[in-house]
DNA sequence: CTCCGCCA
DNA sequence: TGGCGGAGG
């Protein structure tokens, strides 16, 4: 149930940096918080990310950790922030709480049946970082001078519409959602060791055969983010229904199925909240001597965790001269 | 093929 | 989160 049969689906390859370099890349910011979060928290001290008022800033530890691997392969990032539900007509806001409801009522279900996996895919989906975390790792992305975008609703969508539009050639996110949004290009694991997975919209459309009407659909059967899938259909079974009947109202006319809210999460990923209101510079200058200060001073995260982070940052950029372009 | 549970 | 084996359709 849910977005990894996308992965099933979707044209993905390991590609070395020097492929995708150089780039902008727009970094679903609640996404990738999010997965450091998880991953600081398990695998550090807590003392590390611990302030002595006991404020968790996890958050900053990832981003000083994080941000190295960007600059070292000539990646510039564009962090896009999620917005709150805004511009919505009413009956629209109502049927997200309801949608939103059935998650919180979907995640309880799932912590009571001890289903970790399930309890994290929707702890992600609902969960909004909190207010600390927002505003510092806003901060310390500001004093590293590294763009934010703050987006109307949904970060992913308005980082797969800055994709689309060509002001970035990347979406930087582990989520195969990007793909539905129309993200021509994903990049995936550009934070861990290995080489990145470059994920093609193109690519997928072609080798599937499909519009992206029909893989949208294709996904929704299966189970998205924003809805549960039709039991019983899989990659293959989907893939199939919808080659055959053409879209998701002739799959649910002929084969007796029923999608819950079907024409909203199509709308929810052909007509998306989002903005082509933003600007930002891709020069990266950071007063990375503030941001030492604000991470190990202000926040008193120690030293040694961040200071190799920050080493890395400015070698990155002192070396490779991300300002040499834009 | 899908789903589920188990394990790394 | 993802990969794998086994049950069941």
């Amino acid at each position: 149930m849910g977005n990894a049969d996308l992965r099933d689906l979707a044209t993905i390859e390991e590609v070395p940096w020097s492929e995708v370099e150089p780039g902008v890349v727009a970094v679903d910011a609640h996404n990738w918080l999010y997965r450091y979060l998880t991953t600081t928290v398990r695998f550090t001290n807590e003392s590390v990310y611990t302030t002595a008022a006991g404020d968790e800033v996890a958050n900053l530890v990832g981003i000083v950790q994080g941000l190295p691997k960007f600059f070292e392969h000539d990646l510039t990032p564009v962090f896009v922030f999620d917005g709150g539900p805004s511009e919505l007509k009413a009956d629209e806001i109502a049927e997200r709480r309801e949608q939103r409801e059935q998650l919180e009522d979907q995640l309880e279900d799932a912590r009571e049946e001890g289903d970790a996996a399930e309890v994290a895919r929707l702890d992600s989906a609902t969960q909004r970082l909190t207010d600390v975390i927002q505003e510092t790792s806003r901060e310390l992305l500001s004093l590293l001078d590294v763009p934010v975008i703050e987006a109307p609703a949904e970060g992913e969508a308005q980082a797969a519409h800055m994709a689309a539009r060509g002001d970035v050639e990347y979406v930087g996110t582990e989520d195969y959602d990007a793909l539905l949004f129309g993200a021509p290009v994903t990049l995936r694991q550009l934070t861990s060791k290995g080489n990145p997975e470059r994920m093609d919209l193109e690519a997928t459309l072609r080798d599937l055969d499909l519009t992206r009407e029909q893989l949208v659909d294709v996904a929704i059967l299966c189970g998205t983010d924003f809805n549960d899938g039709v039991r019983g259909y899989g990659p293959k079974t989907a893939l199939k229904a919808v080659r055959e009947h053409g879209d998701l109202w002739a799959v649910m006319e002929h084969e007796d199925v029923v999608v819950e809210n079907a024409d909203l999460v199509r709308q929810l990923f052909f007509d998306p909240d989002v903005t082509s209101d933003y600007a930002f510079d891709t020069t990266i200058t950071p007063d990375v001597d503030a941001a030492r200060a604000y991470v190990t001073d202000e926040w008193e995260v120690p030293g040694d965790e961040v200071a190799r982070g920050f080493e890395r940052i400015e070698d990155a950029l002192t070396q490779t001269g991300l300002d040499d372009w834009t």
